[in-house]
RNA sequence: GGUUCGGUAGUUCAGUUGGUUAGAAUGCCGCCCUGUCACGGCGGAGGUCGCGGGUUCGAGUCCCGUCCGGACCGCCA
């Protein structure tokens, strides 16, 4: 037997027991005679004395320890005499016995500590190292809670937990494929999924009824701090269901997570709001609702007046942000620079300060007088002491900028609070999208969605403007998971690949066996997949998915730990019939 | 594919308009210290300034190229 008891659970009442802990060694502490070692493992630190007294061989061990040296020690658990209050073991330590090096270790290139001196590059090449550290450790006790609880809590719904192939076909639509060369057929590819979508609804026509998994998805496309070439979804699908059926449901499992895992409870059910709402007042389709400052478009009030940006503008709106009429020349001009990065693409940004002695001031008082601009004030909502920010262009793109603007304007203004969470529901997506390189309408969500059976009539008209029985679970600005119902009539699905401009083959090719698989029997049927990476983050309040990922791959999609991708042999590129293209 | 920021000691960073021997903190090594817990004190070692080229009397600093990393845009049904 290694040990009886763990780092982490010895208190005062332990005191005079016979104990041995194994771990690694955080910090050795000499005060001449005496020396104190901290010893830690997953559940804490506990603290090992050895004095003068102390046998020599133990000192000498004592003597030559190093940091991360893993170590057993067998001892006795006293009362300090100077207690800590601050760690939880910190009433007792263990005078030690008898102690043996397991094992030792070259000197860390970072330190083991909660603001470890080691920048993201270091962490990542030395990952098992990194996870010794309390943040990045306790990131995925988190996640396996939440995973435990998502499990508990479907399961307590009769979800059924199956498992879908890895090895599946690849196909055109959507994110690229990582695909996969296969031995036995030359020249032929499996793809890995980017979802299991098809299968979960194969399940339903399978009669499952309720299936749910935990399970890694895969997209070849380029990366982001919230977004990595594998990641996990919480994968769910249910029969007999209309959207509400579905949102109540895992509105149900958040609300679930959130008691069970920060005891957060959610007395209302959570806002639902449409795609268009969305776009109009946040300039996005998974706004930040933990603070206000919505967009109003002003066109009325603000052209013909014969400024000319204003004026030849397709959209003119603004947002009015509370007590920043004090921001200066220079505050505002970084802002003008910050909606004119290219990423964002403003011409310029207009600003209307409302001071606390009720006079208006503009950066283009030249064109409007001062009851004009109160008017604009009013109609923002604005009082003394508040500022209007206001932008103009095509509208699509400024009301887009002005969603960047209040995002930046509520973390200059401490609005976007990591411990404060503002669920909503945005439904009613658009179905299809234009795209005007390939001059043709795309899935928004996926050829599977359904139509609001009321805009079906629209398919010969104007398709731009079907409505999808599509929605999208938000959480502080950040898209938590999506959904639909799908399409479980054959007719109707062969309309939707006939506006996406598939051609009766193309779809019998890519979807024959979904489509063959309608003919017996398809049962009405939706269903939700939520990011359970990101719904970490947000429960952790971090930004970035990469530390609730245990090895988690860099910006180029490199793993730099096992240093991948990699060249593979040129044996088995010939078993796999392939060649490689030198550019 | 693009925008942008960065690469200097094991690590995290500073380094002025180009100017003598490139600094700090932390880590590491040695000595001292019996109640520390981010222990403390004294001393010490540690650098291909990412790489290549250019400008210059002189480059960590300026220019060009390149590699690597971060954030973002495109992309992500």
């Amino acid at each position: 037997m290694y040990r009886s008891h763990n780092c982490g659970e010895l208190r005062s009442t332990h005191v005079s027991m016979n104990v041995t802990l194994c771990g690694w060694v955080q910090r050795v502490r000499k005060l001449g005679g005496m020396t104190f070692i901290d010893l830690r493992d997953r559940w804490g630190i506990t603290q090992l004395v050895a004095d003068e007294k102390a046998d020599s061989a133990i000192l000498g061990t004592v003597d030559s320890l190093g940091r991360e040296f893993v170590v057993q020690c067998e001892g006795k658990v006293i009362e300090r005499t100077s207690k800590n209050s601050k760690m939880p073991t910190g009433d007792i330590e263990v005078a030690i016995d008898r102690i043996t090096i397991l094992n030792t270790s070259e000197i860390p290139p970072f330190t083991i500590d909660d603001d470890t001196d080691g920048g993201d590059e270091i962490r990542m090449k030395y990952r098992y190292i990194d996870i010794r550290r309390n943040p990045v450790k306790n990131a995925l006790i988190l996640r396996h809670k939440m995973a435990q609880e998502v499990r508990k809590y479907l399961d307590s719904k009769d979800f059924l937990e199956i498992e879908t192939p890895f090895l599946i076909k690849s196909t055109p639509e959507g994110a690229r494929d990582f695909v996969v060369p296969s031995r036995m057929n030359p020249g032929e590819f499996y793809a890995l999924p980017q979802s299991p979508q098809t299968f979960k609804q194969l399940l339903m026509v399978a009669g499952m009824d309720r299936y749910f998994q935990i399970v890694k998805c895969f997209r070849d496309e380029d990366l982001r701090a919230d977004r990595q070439p594998e990641f996990t979804q919480i994968d769910c699908e249910m029969s007999f269901v209309e959207r509400d059926d579905v949102l109540l449901t895992f509105e149900g499992l958040t609300q679930h997570l959130f008691k069970t895992i920060k005891g957060i409870e959610f007395p209302k059910p959570f806002p639902r709001m449409s795609y268009s709402d969305a776009i109009a007042l946040y300039g996005s389709d998974k706004p930040d609702i933990r603070f206000g400052m919505e967009i109003r478009q002003i066109d009325a009030l603000a052209k013909g007046k014969g400024f000319p940006v204003f004026d030849n503008a397709e959209y003119v709106g603004g947002i009015c942000v509370a007590g920043a009429a004090n921001y200066s020349r220079k505050q505002i001009d970084e802002l003008t620079q910050f909606v004119q990065r290219p990423q964002i693409g403003g011409k310029g940004l207009v600003y209307v300060k409302l001071d606390s002695d009720g006079t208006v001031k503009s950066s283009v008082d030249k064109f409007y007088n001062s009851e004009e601009l109160m008017a604009w004030a009013n109609y923002m909502g604005a009082k003394q002491g508040d500022m209007i920010l206001i932008m103009a262009g095509p509208q699509k793109k400024t009301q887009e900028a002005l969603g960047q603007l209040r995002l930046e304007m509520g973390n200059r203004l401490g609005l976007r609070d990591a411990n404060v969470f503002a669920p909503l529901w945005v439904v009613d997506f658009p179905l299809l999208e234009w795209d005007q390189e390939a001059q043709r309408f795309f899935a928004m969500h996926h050829p599977f969605t359904s139509p609001i059976l009321s805009d079906i009539h629209l398919f010969d008209s104007d398709p731009a403007a079907i409505r999808a029985n599509a929605y999208d679970l938000v959480i502080n600005g950040v898209e938590i998971g999506g959904g639909s119902i799908r399409i479980f009539d054959r007719n109707l699905q062969e309309r939707m690949f006939g506006a996406l401009g598939f051609t009766k083959e193309e779809a019998e090719h890519q979807f024959g066996f979904l489509l063959n698989a309608f003919r017996y029997g398809a049962p009405p049927h939706g269903g939700i997949a939520f990011g359970f990476d990101r719904i970490c983050a947000v429960f952790g309040g971090s930004e970035s998915i990469r530390d609730y990922i245990a090895f988690p791959k860099n910006n180029s999609g490199r793993d730099v730990m096992i240093n991948t991708p990699s060249s593979i042999s040129q044996q088995q590129l010939d078993e796999l019939t392939i060649g490689i293209i030198k550019k």
